[in-house]
DNA sequence: GCCAACGTTGGC
DNA sequence: GCCAACGTTGGC
């Protein structure tokens, strides 16, 4: 079970329309081998981020990996796959990309050094980290349910 | 809106 | 298989 770091630009799909949704949604849309690659190795229980590139730049709240890797239906190009993803719970304080740049601890997270990269996993300690920074009480495991 | 970073494409 | 040109992402 891994932990994964989800990137949007709200204005195309905002985390207050994955929640809206209230089902598994496909991430669709990615053109980039590397995050398509981490995406093929995803499972059913794994956990991840879903941030606001460009407006917010911020972690505002978790999801789950609901579906496995399959073809991405907004193309026929059969390069191109994607996971469903659907919503679990808001991170109540917003973790911007300035807080992660201001903790030392998390000066090696993706989001960091491979600002380009839209899918990105996360270690078991940053996720931890990022839980409590966003004001989880409890940091959700992946795998359970 | 600008522009730096970086991934992709295509000519050779 | 190199590398210049081009397109896109995303922070500022």
């Amino acid at each position: 079970m891994a932990y994964w770091l989800f990137k949007s630009e709200p204005d195309k799909w905002s985390w207050e329309q994955q929640k809206t949704k209230g089902a598994p949604e496909e991430w669709d849309g990615i053109r980039n081998y590397q995050a398509r690659n981490f995406m093929r190795t995803m499972k059913v229980g794994d956990l991840g981020f879903f941030y606001h590139s460009n407006i917010g730049k911020e972690v505002v709240g978790i999801v789950r990996v609901a579906v496995e890797i399959h073809p991405d239906s907004t193309t026929d190009d059969e390069r191109w796959e994607c996971v469903d993803v659907e919503a679990v719970c808001d991170v109540p304080n917003p973790v911007t990309l300035a807080d992660v740049k201001a903790e030392p601890k998390l000066a090696e997270m993706s989001l960091v050094t491979s600002m380009r990269l839209s899918v990105q996993p996360v270690t078991p300690a940053e996720w931890k980290l990022v839980c409590k920074m966003g004001g989880l009480k409890k940091a959700p495991v992946a795998g359970k349910d």
